[in-house]
DNA sequence: TGTTCATATAAGCATATGATAATTTAATAA
DNA sequence: TTATTAAATTATCATATGCTTATATGAACA
């Protein structure tokens, strides 16, 4: 296969279609790349972040547990659109339940939450 | 309006439908929830980390400045595809370009980048 | 100046997702 | 048991989003 150098002094292909301008480079980051399982929940975890009512939701949840009828009130949503978000959350295993007599109380499930909400926000700040 | 008073000496609405039950547990939590702005940046923020082609981008420009086409042999697909998630990460300054000639380098724009990709991975390991 | 090639953009389509309304479940109290 | 009430579930609809194909830019170089 022909090859050129470039001024930086890594090889290049000839066409970029199919295989890329530098191979090295490409197997490389490949070899670094975690298994696709991997990203695939990391991108889930992350999908779970960017809605707005979760991140409320979360937000709330960060400050003090809450039941459904609380948040409701709070985020001025119909109940069954917050029980559906919270379930979302439940299944990601981000919120957990405690139930007292009628009444259910969420609350976040991990303190890596919490870390990734000030993060996050500490990123926006900062623009 | 009547109030009863739960188990947890915290006091109770009778109805939770429209005002929640711990009105007082509501107010808190509202003043501390930051501006709904911010809240909606921030969800913006993480979306874009929320999706798998998007996900891969970043973990790869992680570990090194790549081109296009490097990126589009790297994750096996269509350039349109890649150019098009590239354009809504620079968008919201997630990465930044550098033109040398007809080829166009992506790298991350900021450090608080690796960071959240590095806690959210935590968080997966963990689980 | 005209060709080549890396990248960007536009239009169209299919899927995913979030909200609503209606109904069901589950726990308590009468 | 029956009524009440908090929460969950189901069905439906509208919107958002990601990929594809086709086409357009724009820089380098003959």
């Amino acid at each position: 296969m022909p090859q050129i150098t470039s001024r930086h002094n890594k090889s290049v292909s000839e066409t970029c279609e199919t295989i890329g301008i530098h191979p090295e480079a490409i197997s490389m980051v490949s070899a670094k790349m975690p298994d696709s399982s991997f990203l695939i929940e990391l991108a889930d975890l992350f999908k779970l972040f960017g809605d707005n009512t979760r991140i409320r939701i979360l937000w709330a949840l960060s400050e003090s547990e809450m039941c459904v009828c609380d948040l409701c009130a709070l985020l001025e949503m119909k109940q069954p659109a917050v029980s559906h978000q919270l379930k979302n959350l439940k299944q990601a295993r981000i919120v957990k339940t405690r139930r007292e007599g009628k009444v259910i109380y969420y609350s976040l499930d991990d303190t890596h939450i919490r870390s990734l909400l000030n993060l996050g926000m500490e990123h926006i700040q900062e623009m």
